[in-house]
Formats: structure tokens, C-alpha cells, sequence
DNA sequence: CCAAAAGTGTTAACAGTACACCCATGC
DNA sequence: GCATGGGTGTACTGTTAACACTTTTGG
């Protein structure tokens, strides 16, 4: 703000005040599905509705630090680990009648977590928070319907020239832990081989990790570990196959 | 905001209010260079310093109209005209004291305009609003370096994978033109031949306009005019040599 | 004629694709 | 043995990169 018309004496509250808000996209992959963890609001407006998890920016925080700790009220991690865990700004909603109890202007985020997380427990009015598979829910409360499309295709398209899908696996894990990541979001098969040259070629993108294999559900060849690596960018990007959204 | 702590009878006035803004980043390319469209500051804080173009989301309008609503009377052109303008949310800046007098929440936009607009005049509070080469500029007030510089990176960036670069073309323009765009932008050269060939093998990238071709500065064969095509994904994308982020 | 920029053509290197095939494990 | 998933090899194909060459303008 530049050309603020505020002047040193301004009067804070000569306006209607804005409310500022965090709303978190919480993704993850579990059982070859795209999961969204949503929660159910306890009070009107929506009250029964599906929400994503959010709150208000405190007088002191900044908007990311409400969303980490956002995020571990719902989660039940501890800060250290929410802290480590890939939070990005999506946008900001800002319509004006966005809420109907008053100016609310809401800056959304996108968190992607591995499947090994504790179960979510239902925290301050919201009735209850749960694992739901990305489509299976009805039309959530607000705009967030939109907020969780917007973040769905972010995510999509961020695959294909990031190493984000790291975010989705737990501290080790297999290609192919890392390859259903790809498959499940973009809704196709890759080849195995082809992708396995893909990833292995991208300086930085996993490393190996020292030590046996992982058996993979009892089935099959014990896969070899790796962790993310160092490199957060995908020179020369992965494109997904044909340009299918699959939205 | 779905878990809100605020009841129906809730007191809006309680808290210490915030203030929400909105800042832009306008960047066009002129004389083989990026140049940025900054404000000289009239009033204190940072007065004297050059900012940021932007102000103050009024009671009842969104962030994008704000800041269209801005850039019509920073840069004088008609709101008919600035309704075509490549406007684009950057992202949202809520460091808790990043404006020295209170709580403000800054969401900030990235303006693509072609270099063709009129000079823009002060307005507001605003001493002077000038064109300056990107980086020529001393430091800038509030956070808006950290601003500029994730502007500049979002939209090197962007050109790799969009059709954006039109943006910064007149309505008709040569290929010529359009490959300074990038070269501006990205700091590297580029191969003529191959740069056109995948330019029109990406359908919907730009399309030919019937009539005389344009003397090009004077200089050399005259070229052929081209419109910006229907298309904003490009696939596949036009990467920038050797990963070079040219910062 | 020369310089400059548009536009066309050609070729080698590289990356992506589609397979065939072997390995190690559980049942 | 058989199914399943990991891992290696390889030939084919399309795109990119590099550069030679022609065309059309101004000086």
C-alpha cells in the first residue's frame, strides 16, 4: 500500500473492519485416492455443512503462522512437525459477500501431507474433522468448493514442473509410493520404467537411502528407499500424458 | 473461514482492526529492458520513496476490482481499456508489521501491460508516478522490493508455460516483437528460426492478421502482424536455456 | 553494395514412448 | 508355479538446437 490515503492521525476504525482469515486445502493420497480433510461446522452459517479447517489471522501472526497453527489444532501434530510439512499460499478470496456475517477476507493454503498422520479429532466448534475422499462431499460451506477446485488444479499442474509430490510420501519412501502419487492426482497410468529413468535422472529430486529394501504390501520385489531430495524445481518438467486435466 | 470462533452476536469492533490493500506490480518492456511502474511517496512513512502503486479495498469491493480500480488512475487509462489488462493475484503479504502504522494486509497483483500506454500522471497522494528500468530504482518502501522480486520471478517464470508474453504486446504485433519479450524478460538470446517455428506450431499462441506486413524500426524485411490467439496453456512449453533463473 | 531483420531448410542430438525381459517376493 | 511389483535394456519417434541460406528493406 503506496498510496495510502491514511494520513498519521488516520482513524482506524472510521470503516467497517475486515476480518482476516485462513483457509487450508489439506491434501493427501491414501488408498489410491485423493483425500481432502474437511471438517463439520458446528454453528451457523452452515451449520452440519462440510468446511475446509480455518480460522481467524490473530492481531500478531502473520497469515502463514495461522495456518500452521491452524493446521495442528486439526491434525493433532506438534508444531515441530507441521512445521516441516509443505505449506504453500494458494490465493486470497476477498468477494464481499463471501460471508454473510460480514467482511471477511480469507487467505487460502494449500498443505500436502503423507498418509501416515494421526487420525484428525474434531477441535474448537467445529462438530467433527475427517479423512474424505476429493468429490465425495456434498457442496461445502462459503466459496470453499471453489478454494479446494483451485487448489486441486494448483496441485495438478505443480507435479509437472516441481518435485512437490515428495510432500505426499512419508520420510522414505519407494518410486512407486511416489509414482501412484503422479497417477492418483493426475488420473493415469505412467509408464513404470520410463518414470523410474524420469525421476533417478533429476539431480536432486530423491536420493537413495542406505540399507534394505521395503516390501511393498507383501507383494512383489522389495523396493528401494529414498528420501526428497534437495531440489525443488523439475528441469526439464514431467508432463502429464495427453494434457488431460482429469478434473 | 469455517471454524470461526465468531458467534452471530459477535463484536466486530473488538479487535484491533486490519486494513487490507491492495499493491501491483506493472511491468512492461520497453527499450529492451523490464520496467516497472513505481509512485514517488508524498507523505510520511517512506515519503520520498518510490513504491508500489496501490491503495485501499474499499467496504464494498474485491481485491481484483481494487486493484483494476487502481491501476486506471495510476496509469490514466480508461476503465473500458484496463478491464483488458492482464491482471493477475501475485500473493498476499501479512507480515504483522510490514506497514509501520498498523495492521495491514497487502494483496498484491501483477500488471502485463504493452508499452504503448500514455504517461502516466501523480495522483492521489502520489508526488509522481514514473516507468523505471527494473533494478535501477533504490530500495523501496515497505516490503515492496520482496514484492517486485517475486513478481519479476512469477512471471519469468509463467512465459515458460503460458501464452502470457502476449500480454505485453500491442494488439498487433511481429514475432519479432514477441521474442523480445522473452529475451527482455529472461536475459538470454534466442534462435530466430526455432523461436518462430514453435511459436505458430502452438495452436491458438497467436494468429496471423491479413494485410501489409510492418517495417520493423526501419531496419530489415518488414514482418508479418500477428493477434494473441485464444490459447493460455502452452504445450508443450518454451523453456529458457540452461535453467538460467537470470535473477 | 552492405547491414539488419524476416523467413525457410537441414541435420544431429536428445528426450519421451512403448515395449520386451529378468529379478525377488508371497501364496 | 504363478501373480505381482521392482528394476534393466532397447529400439522407435518426435522435438529441440544449431546453423546455413534466401529475401526484403534502409542507407
Amino acid at each position: 500500500m503506496s498510496t495510502a490515503r491514511a494520513p498519521e492521525g488516520y482513524d482506524k476504525y472510521a470503516f467497517e473492519p475486515f476480518a482476516v482469515t485462513v483457509d487450508l486445502a489439506v491434501l493427501t493420497v491414501r488408498e489410491q485416492r485423493l483425500h481432502v480433510l474437511l471438517v463439520e461446522r458446528g454453528q451457523e452459517p452452515y451449520a452440519g455443512a462440510w468446511a475446509l479447517p480455518g480460522g481467524f489471522v490473530l492481531p500478531r501472526e502473520s497469515s502463514e503462522s495461522a495456518a500452521r497453527r491452524e493446521l495442528a489444532e486439526e491434525t493433532g501434530l506438534s508444531d515441530a512437525t507441521v512445521a516441516g510439512l509443505h505449506l504453500e499460499q494458494l490465493r486470497t478470496y476477498s468477494e464481499p459477500d463471501r460471508d454473510p456475517r460480514m467482511r471477511v477476507v480469507s487467505v487460502a493454503y494449500t498443505a500436502l501431507v503423507p498418509d501416515d498422520l494421526p487420525e484428525p479429532r474434531g477441535g474448537g466448534d467445529a462438530a467433527q474433522a475427517r479423512w474424505l475422499p476429493y468429490g465425495t462431499h456434498g457442496p461445502l460451506a462459503f466459496d470453499h468448493d471453489r478454494i479446494l477446485a483451485d487448489a486441486r488444479e494448483r496441485v495438478g499442474a505443480k507435479l509437472e514442473y516441481t518435485c512437490l509430490a515428495t510432500a505426499f510420501c512419508p520420510p522414505e519412501f519407494t518410486l512407486g509410493e511416489l509414482r501412484e502419487v503422479y497417477e492418483t492426482v493426475w488420473g493415469v497410468e505412467l509408464d513404470r520404467p520410463n518414470f523410474r529413468r524420469k525421476v533417478l535422472a533429476t539431480p536432486g529430486f530423491v536420493q537413495a537411502v542406505e540399507g534394505p529394501p521395503r516390501l511393498t504390501g507383501g507383494r512383489g520385489k522389495p523396493a528401494a528407499l529414498y528420501r526428497a531430495g534437495s531440489a525443488t524445481a523439475l528441469h526439464p518438467p514431467l508432463l502429464r500424458p495427453e494434457g488431460r486435466s482429469s478434473t
